[in-house]
DNA sequence: GCCTTTCTATAATTCTTGCTACATAAATGC
DNA sequence: GCATTTATGTAGCAAGAATTATAGAAAGGC
Protein backbone atom coordinates (compact mmCIF):
# COMPACT_ATOMS: atom_id res chain seq x y z
CA UNK A 1 0.00 0.00 0.00
CA UNK A 2 1.32 3.55 -0.33
CA UNK A 3 2.28 6.07 2.38
CA UNK A 4 0.42 7.89 4.58
CA UNK A 5 0.41 11.20 3.65
CA UNK A 6 0.60 13.31 0.70
CA UNK A 7 3.18 12.23 -1.57
CA UNK A 8 5.78 13.51 -3.13
CA UNK A 9 6.30 15.38 -6.40
CA UNK A 10 9.75 14.25 -6.83
CA UNK A 11 12.14 11.48 -7.07
CA UNK A 12 14.06 10.86 -3.69
CA UNK A 13 17.18 8.95 -5.64
CA UNK A 14 16.77 11.63 -8.90
CA UNK A 15 17.41 14.06 -6.75
CA UNK A 16 19.90 12.75 -4.86
CA UNK A 17 21.97 12.11 -7.85
CA UNK A 18 21.99 15.89 -9.00
CA UNK A 19 22.93 16.85 -5.45
CA UNK A 20 26.10 14.52 -6.29
CA UNK A 21 26.79 16.28 -9.11
CA UNK A 22 26.91 19.68 -7.31
CA UNK A 23 28.75 18.31 -4.67
CA UNK A 24 31.07 16.90 -6.66
CA UNK A 25 31.52 19.60 -9.21
CA UNK A 26 31.82 22.37 -6.36
CA UNK A 27 32.59 20.91 -3.07
CA UNK A 28 30.47 20.70 -0.05
CA UNK A 29 31.33 23.94 1.23
CA UNK A 30 31.06 25.65 -1.65
CA UNK A 31 27.86 23.73 -2.78
CA UNK A 32 25.43 26.03 -1.46
CA UNK A 33 21.81 24.58 -0.42
CA UNK A 34 20.25 27.35 -3.21
CA UNK A 35 22.91 25.16 -5.69
CA UNK A 36 21.42 21.91 -4.73
CA UNK A 37 18.27 22.87 -4.33
CA UNK A 38 18.25 24.53 -7.94
CA UNK A 39 19.72 21.26 -9.16
CA UNK A 40 17.15 18.96 -7.49
CA UNK A 41 14.66 21.23 -8.51
CA UNK A 42 13.05 21.44 -5.25
CA UNK A 43 12.28 23.82 -2.32
CA UNK A 44 13.93 24.11 1.14
CA UNK A 45 11.34 22.74 3.17
CA UNK A 46 11.09 19.58 0.66
CA UNK A 47 14.89 19.53 1.15
CA UNK A 48 15.30 19.25 4.51
CA UNK A 49 12.36 17.21 4.95
CA UNK A 50 13.78 14.85 2.63
CA UNK A 51 17.51 14.96 3.81
CA UNK A 52 17.52 16.12 7.16
CA UNK A 53 20.69 18.58 6.50
CA UNK A 54 23.10 19.38 4.07
CA UNK A 55 26.10 17.39 5.53
CA UNK A 56 23.37 14.55 5.70
CA UNK A 57 22.71 14.85 2.76
CA UNK A 58 26.47 14.71 1.61
CA UNK A 59 27.08 11.66 3.66
CA UNK A 60 24.12 9.73 1.03
CA UNK A 61 25.59 11.45 -1.88
CA UNK A 62 28.96 10.23 -0.64
CA UNK A 63 27.52 6.43 -0.50
CA UNK A 64 26.14 6.90 -3.45
CA UNK A 65 29.37 7.81 -5.58
CA UNK A 66 31.39 4.89 -3.48
CA UNK A 67 28.97 2.38 -4.71
CA UNK A 68 29.14 3.74 -8.27
CA UNK A 69 32.30 5.99 -9.32
CA UNK A 70 34.58 5.10 -6.67
CA UNK A 71 34.17 1.33 -6.91
CA UNK A 72 35.04 1.04 -10.57
CA UNK A 73 38.59 1.80 -9.74
CA UNK A 74 38.51 -0.73 -6.63
CA UNK A 75 37.13 -3.34 -8.82
CA UNK A 76 40.01 -2.80 -11.89
CA UNK A 77 42.36 -3.04 -8.52
CA UNK A 78 40.72 -6.43 -7.72
CA UNK A 79 39.07 -8.09 -11.01
CA UNK A 80 42.47 -7.75 -12.76
CA UNK A 81 44.48 -10.89 -12.44
CA UNK A 82 48.52 -9.22 -12.96
CA UNK A 83 49.41 -7.49 -10.33
CA UNK A 84 50.99 -4.69 -12.48
CA UNK A 85 47.99 -4.20 -14.76
CA UNK A 86 45.54 -4.23 -12.11
CA UNK A 87 47.85 -1.36 -10.66
CA UNK A 88 47.63 0.53 -14.63
CA UNK A 89 44.15 -0.32 -14.46
CA UNK A 90 43.02 1.08 -11.42
CA UNK A 91 45.13 4.32 -12.02
CA UNK A 92 43.33 4.47 -15.21
CA UNK A 93 40.14 3.98 -13.98
CA UNK A 94 40.95 7.01 -11.72
CA UNK A 95 42.14 8.77 -14.18
CA UNK A 96 38.35 8.42 -15.85
CA UNK A 97 36.69 9.57 -12.86
CA UNK A 98 38.88 12.46 -12.76
CA UNK A 99 38.04 13.65 -16.24
CA UNK A 100 34.62 12.64 -16.62
CA UNK A 101 33.77 14.86 -13.02
CA UNK A 102 31.80 17.97 -13.35
CA UNK A 103 33.84 20.52 -14.37
CA UNK A 104 37.21 18.69 -14.03
CA UNK A 105 36.95 18.51 -10.52
CA UNK A 106 38.51 15.30 -9.36
CA UNK A 107 37.89 12.47 -7.14
CA UNK A 108 35.61 13.26 -4.68
CA UNK A 109 37.21 11.29 -1.85
CA UNK A 110 40.50 12.30 -2.70
CA UNK A 111 40.11 15.98 -2.38
CA UNK A 112 36.66 16.46 -0.50
CA UNK A 113 36.76 19.43 2.26
CA UNK A 114 40.55 19.46 1.92
CA UNK A 115 40.53 22.55 3.54
CA UNK A 116 38.37 22.10 6.07
CA UNK A 117 39.33 22.02 9.65
CA UNK A 118 40.80 18.40 11.30
CA UNK A 119 37.63 17.43 13.18
CA UNK A 120 34.87 17.93 10.82
CA UNK A 121 33.44 14.89 10.95
CA UNK A 122 33.17 14.71 6.86
CA UNK A 123 36.35 15.48 6.77
CA UNK A 124 37.42 12.42 8.55
CA UNK A 125 35.29 10.09 6.67
CA UNK A 126 36.96 11.19 3.65
CA UNK A 127 40.64 10.75 5.35
CA UNK A 128 39.47 7.34 6.37
CA UNK A 129 38.12 6.20 3.04
CA UNK A 130 41.65 7.38 1.79
CA UNK A 131 43.08 5.19 4.62
CA UNK A 132 40.97 2.24 3.34
CA UNK A 133 42.52 2.64 0.07
CA UNK A 134 46.16 2.25 1.30
CA UNK A 135 45.01 -1.10 2.34
CA UNK A 136 43.23 -1.86 -0.71
CA UNK A 137 46.04 -2.05 -2.63
CA UNK A 138 48.62 -3.07 0.09
CA UNK A 139 46.25 -6.07 0.30
CA UNK A 140 46.45 -6.42 -3.68
CA UNK A 141 50.17 -5.78 -4.01
CA UNK A 142 50.69 -8.54 -1.29
CA UNK A 143 48.42 -11.14 -3.62
CA UNK A 144 50.34 -10.26 -6.89
CA UNK A 145 53.94 -11.26 -4.52
CA UNK A 146 52.87 -14.04 -3.15
CA UNK A 147 51.38 -15.46 -6.72
CA UNK A 148 55.00 -14.67 -7.71
CA UNK A 149 54.29 -11.66 -9.62
CA UNK A 150 56.63 -9.29 -7.57
CA UNK A 151 60.09 -9.74 -6.38
CA UNK A 152 59.98 -11.55 -2.64
CA UNK A 153 61.44 -8.43 -0.82
CA UNK A 154 59.22 -6.04 -2.24
CA UNK A 155 57.87 -3.21 0.01
CA UNK A 156 54.33 -3.47 -0.73
CA UNK A 157 53.36 -1.34 2.21
CA UNK A 158 55.57 1.59 0.88
CA UNK A 159 54.37 0.89 -2.48
CA UNK A 160 50.99 0.81 -1.49
CA UNK A 161 51.62 4.36 -0.28
CA UNK A 162 52.88 5.39 -3.15
CA UNK A 163 50.53 4.24 -5.53
CA UNK A 164 47.57 5.80 -3.40
CA UNK A 165 49.12 9.19 -3.31
CA UNK A 166 49.24 9.02 -7.19
CA UNK A 167 45.67 8.18 -7.31
CA UNK A 168 45.15 11.74 -5.10
CA UNK A 169 47.82 13.46 -7.53
CA UNK A 170 45.63 12.33 -10.33
CA UNK A 171 42.47 14.16 -8.86
CA UNK A 172 44.46 17.38 -8.13
CA UNK A 173 45.88 17.50 -11.72
CA UNK A 174 42.54 16.84 -12.91
CA UNK A 175 41.06 20.07 -11.09
CA UNK A 176 44.17 22.35 -12.61
CA UNK A 177 42.33 21.22 -15.70
CA UNK A 178 45.21 18.72 -16.49
CA UNK A 179 44.27 16.82 -20.21
CA UNK A 180 44.44 13.00 -20.62
CA UNK A 181 47.55 12.92 -21.86
CA UNK A 182 49.17 14.78 -19.13
CA UNK A 183 47.26 12.18 -16.75
CA UNK A 184 48.67 9.28 -18.94
CA UNK A 185 51.83 10.47 -18.66
CA UNK A 186 51.77 10.55 -14.59
CA UNK A 187 50.17 7.05 -14.54
CA UNK A 188 53.37 6.03 -16.91
CA UNK A 189 55.89 7.84 -14.71
CA UNK A 190 54.39 5.80 -11.61
CA UNK A 191 54.27 2.56 -13.21
CA UNK A 192 57.64 2.73 -13.21
CA UNK A 193 58.22 1.88 -9.03
CA UNK A 194 56.87 -1.54 -10.27
CA UNK A 195 60.04 -2.29 -12.61
CA UNK B 1 62.47 60.90 9.48
CA UNK B 2 59.49 59.36 10.90
CA UNK B 3 56.61 59.05 9.43
CA UNK B 4 53.54 61.95 10.55
CA UNK B 5 50.80 60.21 12.62
CA UNK B 6 50.41 58.01 15.69
CA UNK B 7 52.77 54.74 14.94
CA UNK B 8 51.86 51.40 14.66
CA UNK B 9 51.83 49.69 18.33
CA UNK B 10 52.54 45.80 16.59
CA UNK B 11 55.29 44.54 13.80
CA UNK B 12 53.43 44.57 10.33
CA UNK B 13 56.55 42.15 9.28
CA UNK B 14 55.87 40.13 12.21
CA UNK B 15 52.22 39.82 11.99
CA UNK B 16 52.23 38.95 8.22
CA UNK B 17 54.80 36.02 9.31
CA UNK B 18 51.87 35.08 12.05
CA UNK B 19 48.80 35.42 9.41
CA UNK B 20 51.29 33.19 6.90
CA UNK B 21 51.53 30.52 9.63
CA UNK B 22 47.24 30.79 10.65
CA UNK B 23 46.95 30.62 6.61
CA UNK B 24 49.13 27.75 6.30
CA UNK B 25 47.45 25.47 9.16
CA UNK B 26 43.90 26.06 8.33
CA UNK B 27 43.71 27.37 4.88
CA UNK B 28 42.32 30.84 3.44
CA UNK B 29 38.15 29.84 4.04
CA UNK B 30 38.64 28.49 7.32
CA UNK B 31 41.27 30.93 9.09
CA UNK B 32 38.54 33.40 9.93
CA UNK B 33 39.53 36.99 10.51
CA UNK B 34 39.22 36.65 14.25
CA UNK B 35 42.01 33.92 14.22
CA UNK B 36 44.13 35.69 11.92
CA UNK B 37 43.36 39.13 14.19
CA UNK B 38 44.38 37.06 17.63
CA UNK B 39 47.33 35.55 16.28
CA UNK B 40 48.76 38.98 14.95
CA UNK B 41 48.25 40.66 18.35
CA UNK B 42 45.98 43.09 17.06
CA UNK B 43 42.55 44.69 16.17
CA UNK B 44 40.21 44.36 12.92
CA UNK B 45 40.11 48.13 12.61
CA UNK B 46 44.21 47.95 12.65
CA UNK B 47 43.92 44.61 10.15
CA UNK B 48 41.90 46.15 7.68
CA UNK B 49 44.09 49.97 8.14
CA UNK B 50 46.84 47.76 7.48
CA UNK B 51 46.29 45.35 5.00
CA UNK B 52 43.63 45.93 2.85
CA UNK B 53 41.48 42.76 3.50
CA UNK B 54 41.67 39.37 4.12
CA UNK B 55 42.26 38.17 0.37
CA UNK B 56 44.74 41.28 0.06
CA UNK B 57 46.68 39.86 3.47
CA UNK B 58 46.59 36.09 1.73
CA UNK B 59 48.16 37.23 -1.18
CA UNK B 60 50.90 39.37 0.89
CA UNK B 61 51.44 35.89 3.16
CA UNK B 62 51.73 33.69 0.32
CA UNK B 63 54.45 35.86 -1.45
CA UNK B 64 55.89 35.68 1.70
CA UNK B 65 55.41 31.81 1.56
CA UNK B 66 56.85 31.27 -1.86
CA UNK B 67 59.78 33.52 -1.07
CA UNK B 68 60.81 31.24 2.06
CA UNK B 69 59.42 27.89 2.44
CA UNK B 70 58.36 27.57 -1.09
CA UNK B 71 62.06 28.58 -2.44
CA UNK B 72 63.54 25.61 -0.44
CA UNK B 73 62.45 23.14 -3.06
CA UNK B 74 63.26 25.09 -5.94
CA UNK B 75 66.42 26.35 -4.82
CA UNK B 76 67.36 22.35 -3.89
CA UNK B 77 65.54 21.47 -7.87
CA UNK B 78 68.24 24.02 -9.63
CA UNK B 79 70.78 23.94 -7.00
CA UNK B 80 71.98 19.95 -6.93
CA UNK B 81 74.61 19.06 -9.97
CA UNK B 82 72.76 15.61 -10.88
CA UNK B 83 69.58 15.77 -12.11
CA UNK B 84 67.79 12.67 -10.12
CA UNK B 85 69.56 14.09 -6.92
CA UNK B 86 68.25 17.22 -7.67
CA UNK B 87 64.81 15.78 -8.17
CA UNK B 88 65.36 13.97 -4.90
CA UNK B 89 66.18 17.02 -3.13
CA UNK B 90 63.11 18.84 -4.27
CA UNK B 91 61.00 16.30 -3.17
CA UNK B 92 62.75 15.45 0.13
CA UNK B 93 62.58 19.62 0.44
CA UNK B 94 58.73 19.36 -0.29
CA UNK B 95 58.41 16.45 2.50
CA UNK B 96 60.40 18.64 5.18
CA UNK B 97 57.84 21.32 4.58
CA UNK B 98 54.71 19.93 4.44
CA UNK B 99 56.42 17.49 7.76
CA UNK B 100 57.38 21.16 9.12
CA UNK B 101 53.77 22.69 8.20
CA UNK B 102 51.65 24.25 11.11
CA UNK B 103 49.23 21.04 12.22
CA UNK B 104 50.31 18.94 9.19
CA UNK B 105 48.46 21.50 6.80
CA UNK B 106 50.97 20.47 3.34
CA UNK B 107 52.42 22.76 1.18
CA UNK B 108 50.12 25.89 1.32
CA UNK B 109 50.71 26.44 -3.19
CA UNK B 110 49.57 22.72 -3.53
CA UNK B 111 46.41 22.55 -1.68
CA UNK B 112 45.61 26.11 -1.47
CA UNK B 113 41.75 26.71 -2.12
CA UNK B 114 41.27 23.50 -3.98
CA UNK B 115 37.61 23.66 -3.08
CA UNK B 116 36.88 26.96 -3.73
CA UNK B 117 35.18 27.94 -6.93
CA UNK B 118 37.12 27.90 -9.99
CA UNK B 119 36.60 31.30 -11.27
CA UNK B 120 38.44 32.77 -7.75
CA UNK B 121 41.07 35.09 -7.98
CA UNK B 122 43.50 33.31 -5.14
CA UNK B 123 42.31 29.94 -6.43
CA UNK B 124 43.66 30.63 -9.99
CA UNK B 125 46.80 32.20 -8.44
CA UNK B 126 47.59 29.03 -6.58
CA UNK B 127 46.78 26.74 -10.14
CA UNK B 128 49.03 29.15 -11.62
CA UNK B 129 51.64 28.63 -9.26
CA UNK B 130 51.27 24.98 -9.73
CA UNK B 131 52.14 25.08 -13.63
CA UNK B 132 55.14 26.98 -12.86
CA UNK B 133 56.37 24.13 -10.76
CA UNK B 134 55.65 21.98 -13.79
CA UNK B 135 57.68 24.20 -15.73
CA UNK B 136 60.75 24.38 -13.62
CA UNK B 137 60.95 20.50 -13.48
CA UNK B 138 60.72 20.26 -17.03
CA UNK B 139 63.48 22.84 -17.49
CA UNK B 140 65.72 21.04 -14.81
CA UNK B 141 65.25 17.21 -16.24
CA UNK B 142 65.91 19.08 -20.01
CA UNK B 143 69.18 20.65 -18.48
CA UNK B 144 69.75 16.92 -17.11
CA UNK B 145 69.42 15.76 -20.43
CA UNK B 146 71.43 18.20 -22.42
CA UNK B 147 74.14 16.99 -19.72
CA UNK B 148 73.72 13.49 -20.53
CA UNK B 149 72.77 12.23 -16.99
CA UNK B 150 69.34 11.45 -18.64
CA UNK B 151 68.48 9.21 -22.21
CA UNK B 152 68.46 11.27 -25.38
CA UNK B 153 64.58 10.16 -26.12
CA UNK B 154 63.12 10.65 -21.84
CA UNK B 155 60.11 11.80 -21.63
CA UNK B 156 61.03 15.19 -20.04
CA UNK B 157 57.75 16.79 -20.46
CA UNK B 158 55.90 13.66 -19.03
CA UNK B 159 57.97 13.38 -16.12
CA UNK B 160 57.51 16.59 -15.49
CA UNK B 161 53.72 16.58 -14.90
CA UNK B 162 54.40 13.16 -13.19
CA UNK B 163 57.27 14.83 -10.71
CA UNK B 164 54.71 18.05 -10.05
CA UNK B 165 52.18 16.16 -8.99
CA UNK B 166 54.14 13.69 -6.79
CA UNK B 167 55.23 17.30 -4.85
CA UNK B 168 51.15 17.80 -5.15
CA UNK B 169 50.63 13.86 -3.19
CA UNK B 170 53.22 14.63 -0.29
CA UNK B 171 51.12 17.15 0.55
CA UNK B 172 47.77 15.72 0.85
CA UNK B 173 49.13 12.84 2.44
CA UNK B 174 50.51 15.30 5.08
CA UNK B 175 47.16 16.52 5.40
CA UNK B 176 46.23 13.24 6.49
CA UNK B 177 48.46 12.43 8.92
CA UNK B 178 51.48 10.82 6.90
CA UNK B 179 54.42 10.64 8.88
CA UNK B 180 57.78 10.62 7.51
CA UNK B 181 58.58 7.18 6.38
CA UNK B 182 55.06 6.61 4.64
CA UNK B 183 56.60 10.10 2.46
CA UNK B 184 60.00 8.56 2.20
CA UNK B 185 57.73 5.68 0.85
CA UNK B 186 56.26 8.01 -1.75
CA UNK B 187 59.42 9.39 -2.81
CA UNK B 188 61.67 5.95 -3.41
CA UNK B 189 58.80 5.25 -5.43
CA UNK B 190 58.79 8.16 -7.76
CA UNK B 191 62.37 7.41 -7.94
CA UNK B 192 62.10 4.94 -9.79
CA UNK B 193 60.32 6.68 -12.75
CA UNK B 194 64.25 8.35 -13.72
CA UNK B 195 65.78 4.56 -13.23
C1' DG C 1 49.73 74.77 22.93
C1' DC C 2 47.20 73.34 19.26
C1' DC C 3 46.21 71.37 14.72
C1' DT C 4 46.81 67.59 11.67
C1' DT C 5 47.71 62.91 10.88
C1' DT C 6 47.50 58.18 11.74
C1' DC C 7 46.67 54.40 14.80
C1' DT C 8 43.76 51.81 18.49
C1' DA C 9 39.55 49.97 20.85
C1' DT C 10 34.69 48.96 21.29
C1' DA C 11 30.75 48.15 19.15
C1' DA C 12 27.95 47.90 15.58
C1' DT C 13 26.42 46.83 10.50
C1' DT C 14 25.86 44.29 6.60
C1' DC C 15 25.86 40.17 3.95
C1' DT C 16 25.75 35.42 3.40
C1' DT C 17 23.90 30.91 4.41
C1' DG C 18 21.94 27.08 6.50
C1' DC C 19 17.61 26.28 8.05
C1' DT C 20 12.43 26.78 9.50
C1' DA C 21 7.21 28.78 10.42
C1' DC C 22 3.17 29.13 8.44
C1' DA C 23 -0.41 28.47 5.44
C1' DT C 24 -2.02 25.41 1.88
C1' DA C 25 -2.41 21.20 -0.99
C1' DA C 26 -2.91 16.28 -1.85
C1' DA C 27 -3.12 11.77 -0.49
C1' DT C 28 -5.26 7.71 3.00
C1' DG C 29 -8.52 5.66 6.51
C1' DC C 30 -12.84 5.45 8.66
C1' DG D 1 -17.34 13.93 4.55
C1' DC D 2 -13.97 14.58 7.75
C1' DA D 3 -9.83 13.76 10.37
C1' DT D 4 -5.02 12.61 9.81
C1' DT D 5 -0.77 12.57 7.65
C1' DT D 6 2.76 14.22 4.78
C1' DA D 7 4.37 17.35 1.07
C1' DT D 8 4.80 22.05 -1.18
C1' DG D 9 5.70 27.16 -1.63
C1' DT D 10 6.55 31.71 0.12
C1' DA D 11 8.70 34.18 3.12
C1' DG D 12 11.69 34.93 6.62
C1' DC D 13 14.72 33.75 10.90
C1' DA D 14 19.15 33.22 13.30
C1' DA D 15 23.98 32.60 13.49
C1' DG D 16 28.35 33.57 11.68
C1' DA D 17 31.72 36.18 9.29
C1' DA D 18 33.90 40.07 6.94
C1' DT D 19 34.04 44.76 7.34
C1' DT D 20 33.43 49.58 9.12
C1' DA D 21 31.63 53.81 12.11
C1' DT D 22 32.78 56.40 15.94
C1' DA D 23 35.36 57.99 19.62
C1' DG D 24 39.61 58.49 21.65
C1' DA D 25 44.92 58.17 21.90
C1' DA D 26 49.68 59.12 20.43
C1' DA D 27 52.87 61.03 17.47
C1' DG D 28 54.89 65.30 14.41
C1' DG D 29 54.73 70.29 12.64
C1' DC D 30 54.22 75.04 13.57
Amino acid sequence: MPPRGRPRKFDRDQALQQALQIFWEKGFEAAQVGDLTAAMGINPPSFYAAFKSKEALFHEAFDLYLSTIGARSITALDATPDVRAAIHAMLAASADNALGAPRAAGCLAALGLVNSPHDHVLRQRMASERRAMIQRIHIRLEKGRSEGQLPPDADTSGLAVFYASVVLALSLQAQDGADRPELMATIQGAMHALN
